[in-house]
DNA sequence: AGGCCAATACTG
DNA sequence: CAGTAT
DNA sequence: GCCT
């Protein structure tokens, strides 16, 4: 069992004996230890099982919670957590999650209404029952739909820091390759987006079909979903951030970042202007042709050329048409891995991130 | 035995 | 005042 | 709950 699980498992404890109104201290006691542990440059499991050790020597770890983490290493769970799982369903740890939702409005939750899901809650709030409670009114039911929205939103995404960190760490690896040319990650990593559904990364040159056996080898890459000579994807970390790597042509290059950069909807809008000015007569089958021209924007589409396909409104895309001046995006700089110059003028996507220096977005102006 | 981060704002 | 968030 |  690893550090990072023991503690999150802790930390359930903790939240759900939030919930259930116990000692606050107590409480902070277990995410004291739970902290301590994700802390540790050192495996808890390895201390237990080595009998010249002792848990409690570690700081905020006393007698009771070397008891629960020796228990966790035996069977995966312990008794305080069992029992708090058996009071509370199994989604009050997601409620906690939302925005406007603290513990004790949880349990009021629970105790009137039996709550176990987010689509009762939604409901609930819908059918304006929540108001019905001490303390809770029409305002908290529309900030717990807003709240159910955000969390659906971000579910199964990974914040930019985390995705970027594996982006950098993969394509060192794959760089390495003989025979790649070049590994540039794509997506919404590159559009520069505060979190990540997955990582697209495009490689280059005769090597590319060895980066991809190094790919789905590297130590921290597993559950391999596919393997071809074009394409593989795979999870990475514990996290199970998934991940494509294609192998593209050095002529598609351009049109390849282009496409997987997107967005999605980016795209489509692309190729309607494209279809507009008459220039997709001779390319039915999805394929793009244009490999020379990465910013074929400009050159045909007559479209400023930004460092990014920064994933603005369609409305915000057709108002930029180019300007005399060709001001646009014109201070950037490209990192080895292409990520930093990626983001560029950020453009309209609304929260911009701040504060990202370290992960080499040093043009981020805000 | 007794302390454990504190101050502030918004909402109901 | 109680609960939640910052 | 842990720590002093």
């Amino acid at each position: 069992m690893d550090n990072v699980e023991i503690a999150r498992l802790l930390k359930e404890t903790a939240d759900l004996m939030e919930i259930s109104g116990e000692d606050a201290f107590r409480i902070r006691s277990y995410r004291n230890a739970a902290s301590a542990i994700e802390g540790l440059g050192e495996s808890i499991e390895a201390i237990t099982r080595d009998p010249q050790r002792q848990l409690t020597a570690l700081p905020g770890i006393g007698k009771g919670i070397a008891g629960a983490i020796e228990e966790i290493v035996a069977r995966g769970s312990f008794a305080r957590r069992d029992e708090m799982l058996e009071r509370y369903p199994p989604t009050a740890l997601e409620m906690l999650r939302i925005q406007g939702l603290g513990p004790k409005s949880i349990r009021l939750l629970w105790e009137h209404f039996r709550v176990s899901t987010l689509e009762e809650l939604e409901r609930l709030c819908r059918e304006q029952k929540i108001r019905e409670l001490p303390r809770m009114g029409a305002k908290l039911e529309e900030k717990i739909l807003r709240g159910i929205q955000l969390y659906r939103q971000s579910a199964g995404r990974f914040l930019l820091n985390f995705a970027a960190h594996a982006a950098e760490e993969l394509c060192a690896a794959l760089a390495a390759v003989e025979g790649v040319h070049r590994v540039t990650p794509a997506g919404s990593l590159r559009r520069g987006k505060e979190t990540v559904g997955d990582l697209d990364l495009l490689v280059t040159g005769e090597g590319a079909e060895a980066a991809l056996a190094a790919f789905v080898n590297h130590p921290r890459v597993h559950d391999v979903l596919g393997h071809g000579p074009n394409k593989a994807s795979a999870r990475y970390g514990m996290e199970g951030l998934q991940v494509d790597v294609r192998a593209v042509p050095e002529a598609s290059f351009g049109a390849a970042l282009q496409y997987f950069t997107g967005s999605k909807e980016h795209n489509v809008h692309l190729r309607q202007r494209a279809q507009r000015m008459g220039l997709l007569g001779c390319d039915q089958n999805g394929r793009h042709g244009a490999g020379r021209c990465h910013d074929y924007r400009v050159s045909v589409l007559y479209l400023p050329v930004r460092r990014s396909a920064c994933a603005r409104s369609r409305a915000d895309s057709d108002n930029r048409r180019i300007d005399p001046d060709g001001r646009a995006g014109s201070a950037c700089r490209r990192s080895a891995l292409d990520v930093a110059g990626a983001v560029g003028t950020a453009g309209t996507d609304g929260g911009r991130a701040t504060g990202n220096q370290h992960l080499g977005f040093s043009n981020l102006h805000g």
